[in-house]
RNA sequence: GGAUGGGUUCCCGAGUGGCCAAAGGGAGCAGACUGUAAAUCUGCCGUCACAGACUUCGAUGGUUCGAAUCCAUCCCCAUCCA
């Protein structure tokens, strides 16, 4: 359980293609997760999920964890019974959410003490805590507790806060206890080329079945990003999953495949889909502009989702601007599935030798800088 | 016919002598969004030769240094009474 299978690696960069095996089933990679932070991709069923093609969705503890509680979500049989989602599951440990939901009241060795969102309780978060809060939820692959660093983070306080996520890490090892789920860690070290390295090395020796990239695309330019992976994808075993943890845009995701990223996960395609924006071969497009008004095309003409099959453009924006939920529907479907397909033909591309060429085009043709 | 309340920038709607090109919504236009407190947030929104000028608050005339605000007449609208 687990394994991941290393098909193929593209010559000219880090790219890879394979196959991650877990209990709700294999997983092609390179994969584009979508987000369902509260048991839910927002505005979807999990039907017209699935129908593009994802092949898991990310969750999330924190907010599992406050509302509907975890027990809740154990009692009802589990995550993927809850939500009817029969498909792979990540619960993202709860970290990001503790440090950047900002109300944090005390933060120590043992864990993060902090104030809900919702009505002002405060909470504790301990590795164990959060590894037990998943184990609760149920998902097929659950997550270190960590400290995401903010950007710009001076170096000596991130590389404390690194190394206390290392110790997290070895806390959350311990604390496990299904082996039905896989335990990912994660390396931090913000943007410092020796921190990085040195996490990567740290996280990678505790032997996680695979191994997660956060703290990245927090705020800093691109190229520092990329810079920092290629620093930290080679330290991490060639033969288990890498996720780049929150990351992105299209061309992020080609970039991140590009330095051997084999995971990502990202609501910016449900979140734009929802404020009118479709991504699409050629780039952003804002389908609430005046300009597509009776455009009554296909949001995007190549691609094959159930949006861009029986509805314009025209319409589309008729829906978001009379505030009706359909629209957020269909550009979320329309989102997911340009994100799943990309990763698709990239997938194919690294298989048939191809992954260099396929990127430049799609980078110019989106209007990227290549 | 009489009484009363009204007519404000695309719409709704504040404003009742200067700080008013005129609050606040809405609509419209554009932008942002990367481990989701987001069906959210931000900007623009009379015109122009735009750090200034010009036109505007039903119409016309008047009072005043100064009017969307006060006065007169007129034109509309709403409700009520005959």
């Amino acid at each position: 359980m687990f394994e991941f299978e290393l098909i193929k690696e593209c010559e000219e960069t880090g790219a890879r293609a394979g196959v991650f095996h877990t209990p709700h089933g294999d997983i092609q990679t390179p994969v584009y997760m979508p987000v369902g932070t509260r048991a839910s991709v927002k505005a979807l069923t999990p039907e017209q999920v699935e129908e593009t093609g994802a092949q898991i969705i990310l969750s999330n503890t924190y907010h599992l964890y406050l509302r509907p509680g975890e027990e809740l979500v154990r009692q009802a049989g589990g995550l993927h019974k809850f939500m009817h989602w029969n498909k792979p599951i990540l619960t993202d440990s709860g970290g990001f959410q503790v440090f950047s939901l900002g109300d944090l009241n005390s933060l120590s060795k043992e864990g993060a003490r902090f104030k809900s969102h919702i009505d002002g309780s405060y909470h504790m978060f301990t590795p164990k805590k959060a590894v037990e809060i998943q184990e609760a939820l149920g998902a097929d692959v659950i997550m270190a507790f960590d400290e995401c660093v903010p950007y710009p983070s001076d170096y000596e306080y991130t590389k404390e806060s690194m190394h206390t996520t290392h110790e997290w890490a070895e806390q959350c090892l311990a604390a496990k206890t299904r082996d039905d789920q896989a335990l990912f860690g994660i390396v931090q070290g913000g943007m410092y080329a020796d921190l990085r390295e040195e996490s990567a090395r740290t996280i990678n020796a505790m032997g996680f079945p695979g191994n997660a990239i956060g703290g990245l695309s927090v705020g800093e330019e691109k190229s520092l990003m990329y810079e920092m992976l290629e620093i930290i994808t080679p330290l991490l075993d060639r033969h288990k999953p890498r996720y780049l943890m929150g990351v992105g845009s299209p061309d992020c995701l080609l970039e991140g495949m590009a330095r051997g990223v084999d995971m990502f996960d990202c609501v910016l395609q449900t979140r734009t889909a929802r404020m009118g924006t479709a991504l699409t071969g050629r780039g952003k497009l804002n389908v609430r502009n005046a300009k597509y008004a009776a455009d009554f095309s296909p949001l995007d003409e190549e691609c094959d989702c159930y949006a861009c099959r029986h509805f314009s453009r025209a319409y589309i924006r008729h829906l978001m601007n009379v505030g009706e939920i359909l629209g957020a529907t269909l550009l979320s479907i329309h989102n997911i599935r340009f994100s799943v397909s990309l990763m698709e033909r990239a997938r194919e591309a690294i298989l048939g030798g191809y992954f260099p060429e396929f990127k430049k085009e799609s980078m110019l043709k989106m209007g990227y800088a290549y």
